[in-house]
RNA sequence: GUGGAUAUAGCGCAGUUGGUUAGCGUGCCAGGUUGUGGCCCUGGAGGCCGUGGGUUCGAGUCCCACUAUUCACCCCA
């Protein structure tokens, strides 16, 4: 028995149009804040993420599931889906195109993790980005959609926070405040704060542990010591925010753990579906396109989990049945009745009406029951008295309702004979 | 990487202080109704009791190791 990897999952047919209503309405909210779909490779040279992602980070440091191919390159399965969309966005000179450039993806994303509810080797994200504009607007934007989607696809309860890092410059004044806050009680922190301590401050604001968070309880916020660029498009975030009527929190400790991060971080959380609270996180990236070799441009995006997400809905109770189900069964009883079970069958399928008949050679009881099984709408049964007739019932599988249908009038027009 | 829990039929579970052919629910197949689903009744198929060792006359049950799963830490979607 080989049995699936660690931290995947299957999706079965029964569930599978879970994933495709969720999936539709990304893509149907997206189009309608105009963003069109972008697809990149599954894997990308390692150097991207190192580049992208930053060194520092845990995804890079512990999580990427790099390999070397048969040619000795150096390639990484893109652990979260930002540094490719910008890549792409270089390597196909879209800055001397039409701006701001507004994309989304529907892509699964892989890290080496130990897995545990809402936490998987391989996940799936719907990702929006957005390149060119520096202002609050293309923030409030990018919320607005997660926020709209969210709201299409019938999610409540979800928190949005929001918080401000500032560009390198302020960033800069604030690690030096907060060291100098943290100062002796240094030795008393984590081992991994002590290293933060060194190589990105900020992120010791994110510790869980119960020793460093009482240390930084009263720490300076990073809110305080924004320049007056940062400040004021902080504002202007908020303001939009507002103005949308789009509910949010001001929290200072969320700062997000990958490091191409600049001013505007948020996150939309849930409390119902375990530890793993974040459904969608996002933020400005200012430095990335740079970072990766290309020219200054200012860009904005999130990452939603869509696992993430269903664990949300399927805790609603949101999905009542599946709506994928076929809508006619044509049961052929006897041997002589099954041409003209296939050729009925046929003939609803030429016209976009979903329809199947046996082809398990079963008993007409058996038959019904499948039929009721597979969630068929309308059933009809074929047997040597209908051939005699030319005339057969089909039955409303809900109501146990009958009706008579001409078998020359269904196959000249099954959409007319079935009255739809 | 750290800690806890669990592992018996496709799925969900029971199994007494160790005792002989390992059960229940559900799902699946068939029959009751020789041409009609859901409800009901009857029957059937389906298990090397996670793997390997040990204790014992005897292990699903006790001990050890391993593996897998899972929850949490960490981190993130």
């Amino acid at each position: 028995m080989i049995n699936i990897p660690k931290g995947t999952k299957d999706v079965l047919p029964s569930d599978s149009y879970k994933w495709h209503y969720v999936e539709g309405v990304a893509r149907d909210v997206a189009a309608l804040f105009g963003f069109k779909e972008i697809r990149t490779p599954t894997f990308e040279h390692t150097e991207l993420f190192l580049r992208g992602v930053g060194e520092t980070t845990d995804i890079v440091n512990k999580e990427m599931y790099t390999f070397e191919d048969k040619g000795g390159r150096s390639m990484t399965l893109r652990p979260e889906g930002t540094a490719g969309v910008a890549r792409c966005f270089i390597e196909n000179g879209l800055q001397q195109g039409v701006l701001p450039m507004k994309a989304y993806y529907l892509a699964s994303v892989f890290r080496y993790e130990r897995p545990q509810n809402g936490r998987l080797r391989e996940h799936h994200q719907f990702g929006v980005e957005c390149y060119g504009s520096d202002s609050p607007s293309a923030d409030a934007e990018v919320i607005s959609l997660a926020y709209e989607f969210l709201q299409r696809v019938g999610v409540k309860g979800l928190e949005l926070c929001l918080n401000s890092i500032g560009c390198p410059d302020c960033r800069a004044k604030f690690n030096e405040a907060l060291k100098a806050y943290i100062g002796d009680n240094l030795d008393a922190m984590c081992a991994t704060c002590r290293e933060r301590f060194q190589k990105n401050p900020l992120r010791i604001l994110d510790c869980k542990e119960e020793g460093c968070r009482r240390i930084v309880a009263g720490a300076p916020k990073i809110t305080d010591f924004l320049c007056d660029d940062c400040k004021t498009h902080f504002e202007g975030v908020q303001e939009l925010l507002s103005a949308a009527g789009i509910p949010f929190r001001i929290a200072p400790m969320i700062v997000r753990g990958l490091d191409y991060y600049t001013r505007t971080v948020f996150e939309f959380t849930s409390n119902q579906i375990g530890a793993q609270g974040t459904v969608c996180g996002g933020g400005r990236y200012n430095n990335l396109v740079e970072q990766i070799g290309g020219k200054h441009m200012p860009a904005v995006g999130f990452g939603l989990g869509i696992e993430r997400l269903l664990l949300v809905l399927e805790n609603a109770d949101i999905f009542a049945a599946d709506p994928e189900c076929v809508y006619l069964y044509i049961a052929p009883i006897c041997a002589e009745a099954r041409p003209l079970a296939q050729q009925l069958t046929n003939a609803a399928r030429a016209l976009g009406i979903s329809a199947e008949t046996d082809i398990m050679d079963r008993s007409v009881k058996a038959q019904l029951k499948y039929a009721d099984r597979a969630g068929a709408k309308i059933v009809a049964v074929i047997g040597e008295d209908e051939l005699a007739r030319g005339a057969f019932k089909v039955k409303d599988m809900h109501t146990g309702e009958e009706r008579e249908t001409q078998i020359d009038e269904f196959l000249a027009d099954p959409s007319r004979a079935l009255g739809l």
